[in-house]
DNA sequence: TATTTTTCCGTGTACGAACACGGAATTTCA
DNA sequence: TGAAATTCCGTGTTCGTACACGGAAAAATA
């Protein structure tokens, strides 16, 4: 080591490389997203960007997902990534009772994983990729509040599961606390799950809510805003403001139709790519990973979303 | 290349590059930064960065400085790199005369060249890596807008020589057009210019403008917001909203403070590796790089600074 | 102290592409 | 058609590290 200093002798990557010819597996259990617009195909552009550039590093890929309703599935995939044994495993923590006995099979298996989109404290794993859900949650509040001289609010869950949903449930957290902190009086805020949107029921519904209650804007807590801007759509309800997240399609056009005024985003290309080379940093090379990777809370309007789009 | 297709042959980049050795020396061209708290320490940063990581293959790095207040400097160092021929540049036009002279000689002596921060456009670089400036004006306009229920704004460019300077003046355009385009009338815009602050007797100069006009918000071209948080301190304008640029230190303080609301940031360390990054695929690699590589436009507040501060 | 176990050390081979070289084949040109 | 120029092709060496191997030295154990 002494010696090694002295001569400020670095290992020449490539020669290293080409002669260890190391090999590693890597899973993924993330949700199933709905269509291809959906927002999961999204961290998964990254994860298999990341891969593309590893394969020369001997590294694969086995992909699992999930359906967003159904924590049975989520269950059977994991029982399967147990009998492939991978190396190392990418995972979205959706259902938290379902993802906690996985874990413990995790690690009993000395398989290390990193979570992503979500997260559940201390439970072992090697990282966290994601937004910080509440902090993201106080950005909404304080945007719809500069956008509304007066008026009411309704939060709208678009999910199922809420209790087993932790990052909704800390956005909602986040928002309801700028308004606290800002001891405003201004505005009243509400809070409504729409469990299913298979059929069109739950527009009535909400729709009478935003009567009774003089709502004046609108936060999703994640990236079905699109939804709420169907129903301004259909009822014509034009001078609501809505604050949403995720970059999806359907919600970039609501975005430049300025029915939805502002998107919250957490580059998920980049997440799925980050969790990625976490794990072959930790497997392979066999260094150390910093424990949380939050990334930043992107403020996306009608005029800098042209700069967001892409994914580099 | 039939058998290459066949059997899906993909060059083993470590052994070729473990092969080849070659090597090419970059310059830079940057303002000097006053302080090691200054703006154009960062994209320098990121330009370390990346060529750190490409000192495996050989490339070496030439920076020059010139001063923000004087072009002849630049002229000056512009000749040195002439004479080191480096095998690319990167380049910030900060003076667009004296710049378009310099570019004339990196074509006649074969050098490419990637703009960083501000453009000049056709001029013959491979790439140009920095914000779309009109744009983020725009964005600057609303979000002030927002903020104003009433009063008149002020635009403050903190800089010398400003028909040279192009990305300040696109700023301002932008910020103008957002008025114009949802044609505003609550607000009167007034533009001044401050070319030195080394004494502060500008700041009784703005001080009266602001008196005069009724002037409750601020928008600051570039990154000396911190100039305005200053004035703002010593004469008490609390009720005046202020928004600028970039995440330098100072300009942090106020926002934490909440005397200036909105930063608008452009990762600059992220664009200096990106520029380096472009060299290097088109002068080792040989490959082709997009002319343009805007980069995004982060609308930053108090809540979501934090997720910014790091580069990575 | 004798024996076993562990560590140390030097040698040899492998990794896959780059590149130089020389001879053969092909093309160009008069 | 013959000479010169160019392209083609196979061989051999090189890049710097990994890793296996065997023998020697050191440490641990009985």
């Amino acid at each position: 080591m002494k010696i090694i200093s002295e001569l400020d002798y670095k290992p020449n990557i490539f020669a290293s490389n080409l002669a260890s010819k190391k090999s590693a597996v890597f899973a993924t259990l993330l949700p199933q997203p709905p269509s291809k617009e959906g927002y999961w195909n999204k961290p998964f552009i990254g994860v298999q960007k990341r891969i593309a550039e590893l394969k020369q590093f001997g590294i694969q890929i086995q992909p699992f997902a999930f359906s967003q309703t159904n924590p049975a599935e989520f269950v059977r995939e994991a029982e399967k990534i147990i009998e492939l044994k991978p190396d190392g495993i990418v995972l979205a923590p959706f259902y938290r009772k379902e993802s906690l006995e996985f874990i413990e099979k995790l690690k009993m298996n000395n398989i290390p994983f990193v979570f992503i989109d979500s997260e559940i404290k201390n439970a072992g794993q090697i990282s966290y990729i994601g937004q910080n859900s509440y902090q993201s949650g106080l950005v909404s509040g304080k945007l719809l509040d500069l956008m509304l001289p007066g008026g009411n609010i309704l939060i709208i869950h678009f999910a199922k599961e809420m209790d087993n949903q932790n990052h909704l449930v800390e956005r909602e957290k986040g928002f309801y606390d700028w308004y606290k902190k800002n001891n405003q009086t201004t505005h009243q805020l509400f809070t409504t799950e729409v469990p299913d949107t298979d059929n069109e029921l739950w527009m009535e519904k909400v729709k009478s809510i935003i009567e009774k209650n003089n709502i004046k804007g609108i936060f999703v807590t994640n990236s079905k805003v699109f939804y709420a801007g169907r129903l301004i759509e259909k009822y014509k309800l034009t001078d609501i403001k809505v604050i949403g997240h995720d970059l999806v399609k359907w919600n970039i056009e609501y975005l430049k139709k300025d029915i939805v005024q502002f998107l919250i985003c957490q580059r998920p290309e980049e997440q799925g790519y980050n969790a990625i080379n976490k794990l072959f940093r930790y497997v392979v090379e066999k260094s150390n990973v910093p424990e949380q990777n939050y990334t930043s809370i992107d403020i996306i309007t009608k005029e800098n979303i042209d700069y967001y789009k892409e994914f580099k």
